[in-house]
DNA sequence: GCCAACGTTGGC
DNA sequence: GCCAACGTTGGC
């Protein structure tokens, strides 16, 4: 069982978006960045936990819990020639982009951003370093179980 | 809209 | 393989 934190910009998919979605799950499709790739690919399992991002908005902050709720599949969106995300080099026989779906497990109070960093418990959380500008980044144990306990 | 930080691209 | 140019992210 392990941790992420996913970005997410409220208005393309916001926490409501998913909760109003069948089964409150939604693909986490437009990803283009190797790294934030591979932990979806390569280390993400079903059941890990999530904590779930706003972000470029007037209050960025974590906006929900959320899990893992899939292994990882292809991105149909980098084949679709009128997707914003289509990427003409990726095959389909060897698809570049992969992807997990993400379940909503509860929307919560907003922890803006502000707050995080004047947590000390969470000084060192990825997504608070200086020029973090990856999309999914790891949480410890440690930081899931403090925001867990705000967020209660 | 600004800009710092970082990733990707492509010429050499 | 280097690195300059360019594009993107995302807080402010």
């Amino acid at each position: 069982m392990r941790y992420w934190l996913m970005k997410s910009e409220p208005s393309e998919c916001s926490v409501d978006d998913v909760a109003a979605a069948p089964k409150k799950t939604v693909p986490w499709v437009g990803v283009r960045n190797y790294q934030a790739r591979n932990f979806m690919r390569d280390e993400m399992r079903a059941g890990d936990g999530v904590l779930f991002y706003h972000s470029s908005c007037p209050e960025p902050g974590i906006a929900g819990i959320a899990e893992v709720a899939s292994t990882p599949y292809p991105d149909a969106t980098q084949f679709d020639p009128k997707s914003h995300y289509f990427d003409a080099r990726s095959r389909p026989e060897a698809p570049r982009w992969q992807h997990v779906d993400v379940r909503l497990v509860k929307k919560t109070r907003l922890l803006g951003l502000p707050e995080m960093r004047a947590l000390p418990a969470l000084a060192a959380m990825r997504v608070l370093q200086k020029g973090n500008r990856l999309s999914i980044t790891p949480v410890s144990a440690a930081e899931w179980q403090k925001i867990n306990r705000l967020l209660a």
